[in-house]
DNA sequence: GAGTAGATCCTCT
DNA sequence: GAGGATCTACTCA
């Protein structure tokens, strides 16, 4: 495939108050890895937003500050990636200004670029739409590893992009978050957004239903 | 197709 | 020492 011109998201986006808005802007952008010279891209097709210290799902909730969230309190446009279930790791993109501990969680791409990598990292001999769908394996499949928590998203190894992909609103759908169960009532909160009809959004159908 | 169990280790209490 | 922003494979229907 041919090397398209991406185009780094500046930081003026990551820094914007309004986390929900910017997990429904990040749809159809690139995200990119650059780890080892192996460069991967992948079309962003699911988000969650994480919204701080007044969300019982955030690790950030209650204002809980710890070496782990630290990165959450700083100012955005910083990943922050951490192990959940043992196995599994999530790749967030931290928003809005310092103390303000806003995250958006990638939870599926649609590979473009570095395919080969893809499969490699993840024991995969053929493309199909597990390669990326769920957070676990995007991070697996981009090369995205707990060291890489803190990097700066307009570095070279590690940004997102825009290739000029447009989207309309009535492609986007909202849904409420998943695995977040024991964040109550606020586990409904229609905070997880993916593109309609995508292949690579994870879940199941009828979790993708717009609320 | 739907539901369930098991893997596995970092982080916080 | 317990539990978690998950995924997969397996079972049963």
């Amino acid at each position: 495939m041919q090397m398209k011109q991406f185009q780094k998201l500046p930081n003026s986006f990551y820094i914007q108050p309004n986390v929900v808005a910017i997990a429904q802007d990040l749809l159809g952008k690139i995200l990119v890895t650059n780890f080892e010279n192996q460069l991967c891209a992948g079309r962003i097709v699911e988000t969650e937003a994480y919204e701080g210290i007044t969300d019982k799902a955030s690790h950030a909730y209650n204002n809980r500050r710890t070496e782990r969230t630290e990165i959450m309190f700083g100012n955005g446009g910083y990943s922050y990636v951490y192990l959940c279930y043992g196995m599994h790791y999530m790749f967030n993109v931290v928003t809005n200004v310092a103390n303000h501990p806003h995250a958006v969680l990638v939870r599926a791409l649609e590979p473009l670029q570095g395919i080969d990598y893809m499969l490699n990292r993840t024991g995969k001999s053929k493309l199909d739409y597990t390669l990326t769908k769920g957070p676990g394996n995007v991070a697996k499949a981009m090369g995205i590893q707990k060291k890489h928590t803190g990097i700066y998203l307009q570095s070279k190894d590690l940004f997102i992009a825009n290739d000029g992909f447009e989207i309309s609103k009535s492609e986007i759908l909202a849904t409420k978050r998943i695995g977040v169960d024991y964040a109550q009532e606020q586990a409904l909160l229609p905070y997880r957004f993916i593109i309609k009809d995508n292949l690579y959004v994870s879940g199941k159908k009828s979790q993708n239903i717009a609320v």
